[in-house]
Parts: C-alpha cells; structure tokens; sequence
DNA sequence: ATTACTAGTAGACGAGTAA
DNA sequence: TTTACTCGTCTACTAGTAA
C-alpha cells in the first residue's frame, strides 16, 4: 500500500472519519497534507478508487468515512507500530474453548496442510484443532498477531477442490508447543483455530467453555 | 514530515533499527519498500541528510540505525493511532508527587502565562505548581498526551528574559480540575507540572511521595 | 557483492479555470 | 463558495553503469 494513501486516511481517521461521515472539504485536507486544494481533491479520488473511502458528495461540502478496507489499512499500520514499541516478544491472548464444526478436523487432515505443518512447525498435529472464542478486550492483539510474519502456509488444489493459504503463529498453551492457524483473507473474528501435537482436550482435561491462556510468539 | 520517510523508517524500525544497528543493504530495503535499489539508495541519503538514521558504512554492507528524532518521528505517529484505535476521551496517568524546585512558582506567576492559563483554562491558578513523576508503565501515555492538541499557551519576552511556549491539557485530580503543562521542546522526562485553582496540597491533603491520579482529557 | 552516480522518463504537483 | 478538469513544470523514479 502506498503510503501517500495511509497518510491521507490517517488524517481522515484523526478527524473521525472512521465512526461516521466527515465533512472535509478538498482545500481543509490539502491543508492537512501540506498540499494543494487540487492534489488534495485528486488524492481524494484516489482514495475512492481504491476503495478506501466512501463519499456523500453534497450540494456545499463533501462528507467522507472510511471504508472497512480503509480500516483495516490502517489497523495493519498500527499493528506495526505496536510491534515497534509495544512487543516484548510473545502477546498473551484470553479466551474460552468453544466447539468446533469439525470442519477444523477436515482441514488439518488435508495432506497438503499436514506436511506443511510437519516442515514449519516442528510436528505433526493431531488431527483436529481447537477452537478458541478470544475474550473482547484481547481481540485487538490479534491484529498485531496478523501483521506478525509466522509460518506462512500455502494453499493448494486437490481433486478439483482450492484449500486457500493460512498464516500458522507458533504459540504455547500451559508450556505445551502449539501454534494458532489465521487464514488468508479470513474474515476477521474472534475465534482462532489451534493445532497441537497432542489432543489438547484430553491432555489439559479440558472442554467446553473453559478459559484458556495462550501465548503466542511474535 | 513527508509521508516517504516515515514509511522507510518504520520499516528499518521493524528490523530492530530503534536498539541497535541492523545489516540492511540499499536492495533489502528497496524490497521492504517496493522501489528499485536506487531509489532505495537514495532514501537512505536522504534520511541520513534529515539527520533520522546514522550510518555506518562498512566494507561489505552498510549498518543503519535510527536517531532519537528517527524515534520521536515514529513515536509521533504511533500516537496519531493510539488516538485513532484507543482513546476513550481520557489517558490516566498514575504518578507519585515531587518536590518542586520553586522554579514552576516563578513561571507560573509571570503575567503572561497567567492571562493565558484564565483565558484558557476557565481559572486562574494557585501561584505554583505540583511536580509529579510519572509512574515507568505510564511514561508512553505521555506521548498521546503529547500528541494531543490541547490548550496552546503562547511564548513572550519580558524585561529582557524569553519565556517560552507551552501546551496546556486540561485534566482531573480526584474531580478537582486542573491541567497539566508540557513545555514545548523540552527534554522528554517523566515529570509533570501540574496547575489548579487550589493549593493542591492543601486541598487533597497531599505531599512528597504521596500516589496520585490524574485523568487528562484528550 | 556492495553503494550511488548520471541520464532519461513517467508520474505527481499546482496554476488556471470551468461547472 | 465548492469539486475537479487540463496542462505545463518539475520532481522522483528506474535503468545503466562506475567504483
């Protein structure tokens, strides 16, 4: 992403623009950018061009808000930010054990994952993940998990089917060697998926609900 | 600050160029940035020229690091998205009070701020302030404060002498309101000079050593 | 391998201005 | 007032290349 782009929408996010509508005329932000009314206007269409923006054109002031896509431009920005000055070298994420569709099960089983896992990770997982509701108030770590490099897992094509590809984050649960599976272009939500050597519900004798500490390497 | 220096000094940040030097060749850097390893050369002469990075340049390949004003630079804009993703309205800040050197009684008193602490504060202060250090863990909010914009109180000269400018944040001690003075170019450090309509320690009953908390509005 | 110069070019910018 | 077009200039980039 170029970054006269993330800096426009900072300005834009500074003012607002992120909960709702604001009015910014073309000249108030060329102001702001320390350019031109025109450049301002241009980089605005630029914007929109990418999506980033959304715009109420009026009959006096235009009003602008930023698009989930711009949002998310940012969070990645700032995720980086806290990388730089926050990190200590692992984030400690809460959450509670929710039940799986099994679906966790059937991918993990996919050979194209397994041997990837095996490579990347240092074992060979249990077939099945874990899945973890992360409480409200860590969900933003999970942004700085996302813009931490990890494994990456390519996706692969099998029998007609596309597996798409995943970032693995190795984590720790209670000292036991795991790693936390973010998909690409997932959308974002507040369950994680975890793969472990071992069955993780039977060795920690947990289930449903229980709460859980997981620390993951950045 | 141009957009272009930040994006390249974040990401020589991320290699860990905030403690130490990091081996980062003009290509390396090209390819962090998405530009040629020319342009990426010439990045890097530039950031040296605004004084951002120091360089040392060894036979094979060169090691860069970033200045304290690299550091601030980033730290400037990392508070812009702690503004944007965190702030609720106030930053708590957690502190112990200090003696003060009767150096604050003295500017305080100077007409000059006087009028300006009246006209922008809503209350002319008790004549001296209250010296409190930061607790270490609220030292970085400090710096949202910093980038907050605040009450600006304006520099003069008088009799010969210049007194200079200083940014006013309107804050809160146990209800009691006050505002905290952030000198402008001072020397970053993790004491604060507080004023308030009241002899605070009078008031609150407090003094050296005693905790306190200040909730400063951003 | 490096870093970084020169030269040529594409793209960004602002002035003027229309709607 | 707005937004945003065209157009000329000038900057910023990359390719080629030297050291």
């Amino acid at each position: 992403m170029d970054s006269k782009y993330t800096f426009a929408l900072r300005k834009i996010a500074l003012l607002g623009g992120i909960e709702d509508y604001v009015v910014l005329s073309s000249r108030e932000l060329g102001d702001a950018l320390e350019m031109s009314q025109q450049s301002a206007s241009k980089r605005i269409l630029e914007l929109l061009d990418e999506k980033l923006i959304i715009r109420d054109l009026g009959a006096r002031k235009q009003r602008i808000k930023l698009t989930q896509k711009g949002i998310e431009e940012l969070k990645q920005e700032y995720g980086e930010y806290r990388r730089i000055f926050e990190i200590s070298d692992q984030i400690t994420l809460h959450g509670a054990i929710a039940d799986g569709m099994g679906e966790g099960r059937y991918y993990v089983c996919q050979m194209g994952y397994m041997a990837q896992f095996e490579e990347k990770l240092g074992f060979r997982p249990y077939e099945g993940t874990l899945n973890v509701v992360v409480d409200r108030e860590d969900v933003s770590k999970l942004d700085i998990i996302r813009s931490a490099p990890g494994e990456a897992i390519t996706g692969f094509t099998q029998d007609g089917r596309s597996f798409g590809g995943a970032i693995a984050h190795k984590s720790k649960i209670r000292n036991i060697e795991c790693a936390i599976i973010i998909p690409e272009r997932s959308h974002y939500d507040n369950v994680i998926e975890i793969v472990c050597q071992y069955h993780l519900r039977r060795t920690l004798s947990i289930g449903n609900g229980d709460r859980l500490e997981i620390k993951v390497k950045v």
